[in-house]
DNA sequence: GCCGTTTTCGGCCCGACTGTTTTCAGTCG
């Protein structure tokens, strides 16, 4: 396996880990910390920067240090400090750090006191009552890791999108309602619109003496009370889910949701600005010595640092502070951009409602066109539509729009792309073997993609997020190979999927490939998962010209016929023959006369 | 370990809460 930006981000969070617990210089940990984050939302491979003999020391937080690292471990696919460092703490202690409570310290503690490696030992310990035989923990700490490590053992670490943006939306409307409170937002990863999100972060504006505190704990059954403080509570819901909520007064709430919002590389970013500018910044406002001059709305924040107001998907430190100073921020795509969807299902293959009710979901949402991409026959599993069947969708299809005002529907086919490339039209996308060879997967890609007929590559990777990782592929190449074919990539908005993701949506637009931002519903409230596509988009700075879907009909058309114009490559012609019979009973270019 | 209109050393974001101390360390975000 070819070493990945992701794999030399491991490492360096595995050496920050253990250097932590050893009670290294916090300042070196930090260095290995940035290092991995700057890997993670690098967009360039670091294996073809160090083939084609790029500078790493060019690279943020890099220095010939960690410069040599890299190269290490790309080259052997071992560190020798990290090999080190497992020599002398064992690896599994690593764990012990996510368990609230428990940072680098308590980690050695627990480790030289009860020579405690793992989890599970910590689990044992703490049931055995043991941990109270070390310094510095007591009957609450030990029934705290207690709790902890038993939701950790079993629950899962991070949670969809979906499922914490209606906890969200709930606490929001409860903790609204209650005297004093001024006004409640999301914050964290769940307002920057991150693909999973670890716990949820809450901001409200309180008037003195407010009880939203004492509501906030309530929801939480009396049971998972975390911490609870006049300005700070943390609660463990039914679902594992933790929820933090910071009160502050109405005139610091735009720091204070700042703040909360992070991500924490764009909060410190933002306050060594301030630093730079003789000004304080902090939860509570912009300061210049004990004077306040910014605090009570985000924008007033940013302006009193000399910049625009920055959309909260922007906020990973990912080169938006220099946008912002360059007057060069993205204007983000936004739902009601999105004038189609060309993914979705109906009752003919595995949807779960008819034609007539998904036009109709479609049209309630505001969309002026839908494809109908029900699955071909190879996905056997899907009851995949055959040539004959496909002909009888098309006429129905033909004479829905007949009947049917304010929505056009297109007629499509979610195609197999084969495992040697061979494909039908118009949607392709891999949904068997997704263990090939980076090569050969790539190789799968790239031809399927030469195909005449082929528009879409939908859901690129095939990840299943905490589910199945994505299939390993030469994400550029494909990017570059679909500019060449005038073909276009999807963000499927399943908050299952998210593929593309963030990163790869912004190489896409730095290649000028336009992103097709789809629900793949399978039935109709799955049209709402559109929400999720767009925040996905906006982490990936994409704005609605970067987006298919957001073209007039008439404009998406020539779009998807300019797929078609392209002759094949000869050794594509003929790849079979059954499938180029369903082509031609379909017109993906102009799909409804 | 990185970085530099304070440039090769001395900084590196800052405040709240808890548990366990008996005045504060550790952790977290």
């Amino acid at each position: 396996m070819p070493i990945v930006n992701a794999d030399v981000a491991g490492v360096f969070e595995e050496i920050a880990d253990l250097l932590e617990v050893q009670g290294a210089n916090s300042f070196r940990v930090r260095a290995y910390r940035n290092a991995a984050h700057m890997l993670g939302e690098l967009g360039t491979d670091i294996k073809s920067m160090i083939d084609r003999g790029a500078d790493l020391d060019a690279l943020p937080g890099i220095g010939p240090d960690l410069a040599g690292k890299i190269c290490e471990v790309v080259r052997t696919g071992h560190c020798a400090l990290l090999d080190e460092l497992r020599t002398q703490l064992p690896p599994a202690v690593t764990e012990l750090l996510k368990i609230p409570g428990i940072g680098a310290k308590r980690a050695r503690a627990l480790h030289q006191a009860l020579g405690i490696r793992t989890l599970q030992d910590l689990h044992r310990a703490a049931e055995e009552g043991r941990l109270r035989t070390v310094q510095g923990i007591g009957p609450k700490m030990q029934q705290s890791i207690l709790e902890a490590t038993t939701i950790r053992l079993k629950a899962p670490r991070r949670y969809k999108l979906s499922l914490v943006t209606q906890v969200g939306e709930a606490l929001r409307l409860e903790l609204s309602g209650v005297p004093g409170v001024l006004e409640v937002q999301v914050a964290g990863s769940l307002r920057r619109q991150r693909e999973t999100v670890g716990d949820l972060d809450m901001v409200a504006a309180v008037e003195r003496d407010s009880a939203v505190m004492d509501r906030f704990v309530s929801a939480a059954d009396g049971r998972h009370v975390l911490i609870k403080g006049p300005t700070r509570a943390s609660i463990v819901l039914a679902s594992g889910l933790q929820v933090d909520l910071r009160a502050v007064p109405r005139e610091s709430f735009g720091a204070a949701w700042l703040y909360f919002t992070g991500s924490k590389a764009h909060n410190i970013a933002l306050r060594q600005r301030a630093r730079e500018a003789g000004l304080k910044l902090n939860e509570y406002g912009v300061f210049r010595g004990d004077r306040r001059i910014a605090g009570d709305t985000e924008a007033s924040v940013y302006h009193a640092l000399g910049l625009p107001f920055i959309e909260p998907e922007l906020r990973e430190q990912r080169g938006e502070i220099d946008a912002a100073l360059s007057h060069s921020l993205p204007a983000l795509v936004q739902r009601r951009d999105l004038r189609g969807d060309l993914h979705a299902h109906t009752r003919e293959s595995d949807g779960r409602e008819s034609l007539e009710a998904m036009a109709a979901a479609a049209r309630a949402r505001g969309l002026e066109y839908l494809a109908i991409t029900d699955h071909s026959p190879r996905l056997a599993l899907a009851h995949g539509l055959d040539a004959g069947r496909l002909a009888q969708q098309i006429d129905r299809i033909d004479e829905l729009n007949a009947r049917v005002d304010g929505i056009v529907l297109l007629k499509g086919i979610e195609v197999d792309i084969l495992e040697d490339g061979r494909l039908d039209l118009v949607v392709g996308a891999i949904h068997h073997r997704f263990d090939l060879s980076r090569d050969k997967q790539t190789d799968r890609l790239l031809r399927a993609m030469d195909h005449p007929c082929f528009s879409i590559l939908a859901h690129p990777t095939a990840r299943l997020i905490d589910e199945r990782p994505g299939c390993d592929f030469d994400l550029p190449r494909v990017i570059r190979k679909a500019r060449e074919r005038g073909c276009f990539l999807e963000l499927n908005a399943h908050p299952a999927r998210l593929d593309l993701n963030d990163v790869a949506c912004r190489m896409a637009k730095d290649e000028g490939v336009l992103v097709s931002i789809a629900s793949d519903a399978h039935s109709s409230v799955e049209f709402d998962n559109l929400r999720f596509g767009i925040g996905q988009a906006r982490r990936g700075w994409l704005e609605s010209s970067d987006v298919l879907n957001t073209r007039r009909l008439g404009a998406l058309r020539s779009l998807l016929s300019g797929t078609m114009d392209k002759p094949p490559p000869a050794h594509r012609v003929g790849a079979a023959v059954n499938v180029r019979k369903t082509a031609e009973s379909v017109d993906p270019g102009t799909p409804s006369r």
